[in-house]
DNA sequence: GCCATGTCGATTGTCGACAATCTGCATCGT
DNA sequence: ACGATGCAGATTGTCGACAATCGACATGGC
């Protein structure tokens, strides 16, 4: 989004950014759309010997990854891509209703009409999407949304702290895989909110928001616990010792 | 606090985590302390040769003050400790007040009782400092209820939001030198915080310690508008083009 | 004089090799 | 049989050297 952000920097992409940049890129990809499963160790050397790269910059994109949460490093032992156990869901939904409630009482305060534009804009081309059953669209269209309302909220240190928790959501709903009927219940929750917004209701605004993410997270709550009755996690705390 | 939780891993001490981490240890408490100020920058070769090792901890050792938002890092051109402008002393505070709150609501809609007993014996302690007027432990004291609130939300997602913002705390703290008068105010602040806990009262809890952290950031900009009087920071947005 | 270009020193980015550490299995003594 | 000890093998941690990039100054053409 903020890459080629400068005028011609570059003619034809040739890429110029720092290798650990890339490689974290690549990671994360492949660990969101599922390419990398959760508990998966991630080696060093492989990584390095499939990308054609040394280790360094590949270490460097690991901390990275490990900084967003998306893989966990234990020294000397390896680096795994994070499990996602329920309690993990339930700490990255209420700490995104918590920064989000925050980041909408924020942008009300300084323009809520700017707010309630930029949002409803959106809010069309997500039912533009819709209605074409374009649903990968409209799910980007939904990130865009919650995106642009912490971008109102003028907040970086907010705003650094959301983009490492959207990654956390993008991992979850990767690992589920929504049905289309349950985007849909999603996406008619956004214009109330809007409204409430434009009317300078904040308390209903907020409330509004705040369930519209629980529902998110019900809705995602309900497949993992289908998803954990197929495929077991070996989080269960065993009894083997050391 | 949590290093050395190990029954008798080591016998004297001999500090075999990594290099990276008693590097950015070292780092940490240097910035923390003044010693290396805001804008100075931490060139790699010169601290790995102060130190005598090798570059590449120093780089991990960066990545990870970078994160926690301590330094600021650029890539080909180095890494700084970040500059304070009131923008960042307002977001802190602000970010600091919505983490705490959050935590607040979930230790007592957890524990309402243990809550306030643990943050009473905090208090107690506190108190008892202060009488003696042994200002930098009422301060460590301080530190301490606040993390011990975060740590009764059990949710490792705040707490880790958390620690990283309070470095940024530290360090806004380390740039002023509060006076012991301005210590004392805060002081007094946390046992009516207490008390509403105790009494269940939430809304209450939540406006007094809302209340509490603003007293503390207002007492913190006005140090920091006497302090920009004096060291003009950098950030005044020059003309000089690219 | 002014802008484009070339060069230089400093610093970061990347690489390949070596050392330290962990895990699992075999070995040994009892 | 059982637990402690001591190897491998694999993987991460660290090192020193080389390459790429940046900022600033000097140089040259207009």
């Amino acid at each position: 989004m903020d890459a080629n952000d400068r005028p011609h920097a570059n003619l034809a992409g040739v890429d110029t950014r720092p290798l650990r940049q890339q490689i974290a890129d690549a990671l994360q990809a492949a660990i969101l759309s599922g390419e990398i499963k959760p508990g998966e160790a991630l080696i060093e050397t492989e990584i390095a010997g499939r990308l054609g790269v040394s280790r360094a910059p590949v270490r460097e994109a690991l901390q990275l990854l490990a900084n967003s949460g998306l893989v966990e490093t234990v020294p000397y032992r390896g680096t795994t891509v994070r499990q996602l156990s329920a309690d993990d869901v339930e700490e990255v939904y209420s700490m995104r209703t918590v920064l989000e409630t925050f980041a909408l009482r924020r942008a009300m305060a300084r323009d809520a009409r700017a707010t309630a534009r930029a949002l409803r804009d959106i809010c069309d081309v997500m039912g533009q999407h819709a209605g074409s059953g374009d649903w990968s669209r409209v799910s980007a269209e939904d990130e865009r949304f919650h995106r642009q309302l912490i971008g109102m909220a003028e907040h970086r240190l907010l705003g650094h702290a959301w983009r490492d928790l959207n990654m956390r959501v993008r991992q979850i709903m990767a690992l589920r895989n929504l049905q289309n009927e349950d985007t849909m219940t999603i996406v008619y929750n956004h214009l109330p909110i809007v409204d409430a917004i434009e009317d300078g209701d904040v308390e209903t605004a907020v409330q509004r928001l705040a369930d519209h993410i629980a529902t998110a997270a019900d809705l995602v709550t309900e497949l993992a616990e289908e998803a954990v009755a197929v495929a077991p996690g070996d989080d269960v705390g065993g009894p083997p010792e050391r």
